[in-house]
DNA sequence: GCCAACGTTGGC
DNA sequence: GCCAACGTTGGC
């Protein structure tokens, strides 16, 4: 059963064009580090599953295009380094805390479907990146929601 | 186990 | 830059 997931990240860090670009268009996704989103990385993303990449903190927050999990939940290295700028002393190799996914670009929208756009549109309602104070940086999306928001998008489901 | 203080997220 | 909503930390 394949699931879906969005995904934020601030473009000025990581952008969907910083994804395209990158080696066989594939990143990890590490510096997690929130138990719930940890739960989801390690234990719920599966290869194959489709991605919603969002941009946040941005002039115009919004879904920006496609990508896939290529590889399932795996040790967050950069735990153990302390140079990371996510460091976490209490995570070990032998013991590890955070985890992350490989995922790989897809395909980028014709359209950006913004927040605002999002908020008004009615089959989105309920969806869990529209609850006020959801801060979630990974988070699942419903297959309803998936396609709605591909079709506005301007890609084919 | 409670809860105040603090840091972070992220839209506006 | 502001601020609401959270999660985490640490004293008790």
């Amino acid at each position: 059963m394949m699931a879906y997931w969005l995904f934020k990240s601030e473009p000025s860090t990581f952008s969907l064009e910083h994804l395209a670009k990158s080696p066989k268009k594939t990143t990890c996704w590490d510096g997690v580090r929130n138990y719930q989103a940890r739960n989801l990385l390690r234990d719920e993303m599966r290869k194959g599953d489709g991605v919603l990449f969002y941009h946040s903190s941005c002039a115009v927050p919004a879904v920006v295009g496609t990508a896939e999990i290529v590889k399932n939940g795996y040790p967050d290295h950069t735990a153990q380094d302390p140079e990371s700028g996510h460091f976490d002393p209490k995570s070990t190799p032998e013991e590890p805390i955070w985890y992350m996914v490989d995922i790989r670009f897809r395909q980028r929208f014709a359209e950006p479907v913004s927040l605002a756009e999002m908020r008004e549109m009615k089959a989105l309602e309920g969806m869990l990146l529209l609850r006020r104070g959801q801060r979630l940086s990974v988070q699942p999306v419903t297959a309803c929601e998936w396609k709605v928001i591909l079709k506005k998008g301007g890609l084919p489901a």
